[in-house]
DNA sequence: CATCATTGTTGTCATCGTCTACTTTGAGGT
DNA sequence: ACCTCAAAGTAGACGATGACAACAATGATG
């Protein structure tokens, strides 16, 4: 008796999120469907439709899980204890790999377009992420071992430093092992200034 | 009598990208259709295809003739004579302003996906950007305003700083406008680094 | 002026996202 | 134990899209 699957199907929602993210891995974003996805969790085309408004409300949902993936592994990764630039080094080195590894992800997360709703959820997102950074520049300057500045600046430079690198991997311009190869050179390069003491 | 157009358009392709590129302005990559594009352009709905063979061969040119602009724009910005730090910061907000005015282009013109003969294409306009802050960091090298490293990483640190500011903007994390307002603070810190001296 | 490659056109196809109407299911109240 | 009913799934339809094929107009070249 081929036990034909139940009615309903258990947690569908989550099946499809996990199917989409591997389809996003593997294939990228523009061959993700719906109703493919619909297909490989063995469901009706329009069963997606019961948990997500639209196909852009399902990105979305991956978007937030990928900024909550990074937020926890950023955070699992801070040391406050250490000096500065070793501190600051191992958050970079997380942030690239995850960036590595979850390319078409962060492009997601990065995003201009979002459902009305959840830009405002994105933005914690955001600042969940930006706030690990925030706190290293802010016990450094404490220390004295950053320059007195607008802090929140000197985050948003921190910040654009990684994400540039980490652009340039996630666009195929740099090998991702090379990216990760160069995080100590790029964040002693980023305390000291390229000009010459 | 209604002179109807005449049966050639002259020349479509032009046409074509013109429309597309201001839909993409307009309303972003993702509504930008083939055949919407032709209604624009008063031609039948297959006639684009006889000049692109796939829609990513129309985004493909679109981003080619992205990355002329920009390195028109930088190469035409920059100014041998100036020191370093001045020279750098012109450059710098040319690359930010065409960021803030041309945020979907630009995302297409780091996207990863190309068909597979453009690829070269693309990686040419790559270098010719790239070119135009090899060339700074080599002169102020030579000049000993710049720290002793190689040249090429150092080049890839600027641009990681820029290309990160922009993708900020892009992604509407940051204001083109307040972008644009930092750019010599970025500049500085960049040159500086983040310790005291 | 005949030829014929270019550049258009029309028609068709599979796929997609979304909507509506219908069906199955199972949890909660009585 | 039964009823009710909202939640979750299904089937079918619609309009739009990208791609392709077969055909038609055009105009440059010989």
């Amino acid at each position: 008796m081929s036990r034909s699957r139940p009615y309903h199907h258990g947690d569908l929602r989550a099946a499809l999120l996990e199917s989409a993210e591997r389809t996003l891995r593997e294939k990228g974003v523009a061959s993700l469907s719906l109703r493919e996805l619909a297909r490989e969790t063995g469901v009706s085309h329009a069963a997606p439709g019961r948990h997500f408004k639209d196909k852009r409300a399902l990105l979305d949902a991956l978007a937030l899980a990928g900024y909550d993936r990074l937020a926890r592994a950023l955070e699992g990764a801070d040391d406050p204890s250490l000096p500065l630039q070793p501190r600051l080094t191992a958050l970079a080195r997380v942030y690239l790999a995850f960036a590595a590894e979850n390319a078409e992800l962060l492009a997601l997360m990065y995003a201009r377009k979002h459902e009305p709703g959840a830009a405002e959820q994105m933005a914690a997102g955001v600042d969940r992420t930006v706030g690990v950074f925030d706190r290293v520049i802010a016990d450094a300057q404490r220390r004295g071992e950053i320059v007195e500045a607008d802090p929140e600046r000197l985050t948003l430079f921190t910040g654009a430093a990684l994400h540039g690198i980490a652009g340039f991997t996630v666009g195929g311009i740099l090998d991702p092992a090379e990216a990760l190869g160069m995080t100590d050179d790029l964040i002693h390069h980023l305390l000291h200034g390229l000009r010459p003491r």
